[in-house]
DNA sequence: AAGCTCTCCTGATGGC
DNA sequence: TGCCATCAGGAGAGCT
């Protein structure tokens, strides 16, 4: 599950094999890989043929790579749930989920789209080389970003009146958190993610924010040491699931702080995992958060 | 208008 | 054995 810390690892796979390379040719085998380039698969190919990658960008879950010679927009690529931007050695076999594919020049490997899923996706966006392209200018700064202001950040977040973890995961407020990092920072906290957000203490939610970022660092330098340079493992199990989760996944297993067995409920569509000794719920039922009351 | 629900997609898994 | 329901989940469209 691509989160900030797998998409940095792509990130510094692509800047390290990738950048410098010009493009020769765009196969779109999946329309749906492309659909966020709203002209069409054959205007995103035309618009990437013979052009330069130059570097590679993070913002949260989203990358971009400039396009160079001459200097002018990027493309974007989003791993959704199950994406893989891959350099095949000469003679890997093909990818059955292979969405799009670029070769270059200069006989490189291809870099590869493959993307079971097809929730992310590639397209080409206007940048003018400063700040984010326009396409991912909704999303917030992530907090391993120079630009991410801890202050604007802890009142924004107590402006809101939604569960903390909806607002974990909410991107236009701090991004590149997803469901699993969430429910790790929120464990290190002791919060419960249905704790309201404007009824947080300045100091609670500065902490908070402390450990989402040793949260994510933690987990950048373990996919540092423990995977290859591009390959992230869409099924979850690298060494730093098994190693250093504490709360994710482990319903039932005792708490790492205090040994009471994990619980886990049911979260907008999704789960939630936590201690129910460490992390207990807040004791209203989330007064007028989360909408319906039950029937009587 | 902030907050919430729904939808997109495929493969693994579990119940009957 | 085989079929169906459920789950995984990022993000944006659309509704209230």
């Amino acid at each position: 599950m691509p989160e900030l810390p797998e998409v940095e690892t792509v990130r510094r796979g692509l800047a390290a094999r990738v950048a410098g390379r010009r493009v020769a040719g765009v196969q779109v085998h999946h329309p749906r890989a492309v659909r966020r380039h709203l002209p069409g698969p054959d205007d995103f190919a035309a618009r990437l043929r013979g052009r330069v990658l130059a570097d590679a960008h993070r913002r949260g879950k989203y990358l971009w790579l400039p396009l160079d010679d001459p200097p002018a927009d990027a493309m974007i690529g989003h791993l959704g749930m199950s994406g893989q931007l891959l350099l095949p050695a000469p003679g890997t076999p093909p990818d059955p989920h292979l969405r799009v594919g670029l070769s270059f020049v200069d006989g490189a490997p291809p870099l590869w789209f493959v993307d079971q899923r097809t929730f992310g996706g590639l397209s080409v966006s206007t940048w003018d080389g400063t700040g984010v392209p326009e396409q991912i200018g909704h999303i917030a700064p992530d907090p391993l970003d120079k630009a991410f202001d801890d202050e604007q950040f802890v009142a924004a977040l107590r402006r809101r009146r939604v569960a903390v973890k909806v607002a974990l995961l909410d991107q236009g407020l701090i991004s590149g958190v997803g469901n699993i990092y969430a429910d790790e920072a929120l464990w290190r906290a002791q919060l419960h993610g249905q704790r309201r957000s404007d009824l947080l203490t300045r100091p609670a939610v500065r902490r908070l924010v402390d450990h989402v970022r040793d949260v994510l660092t933690e987990a950048i330098d373990a996919g540092g040491t423990s995977f290859d340079a591009l390959y992230v493992d869409v099924n979850g199990d690298s060494g730093w699931y098994e190693r250093e989760l504490h709360v994710y996944g482990r319903e039932g297993e005792p708490c790492d702080r205090c040994g009471a067995p994990i619980r886990r409920e049911p979260f907008a569509n999704r789960s939630s995992f936590s201690c129910p000794r460490c992390q207990p719920r807040p004791r209203l039922p989330r007064a007028s958060v989360g909408g319906r009351q039950p029937a009587r």
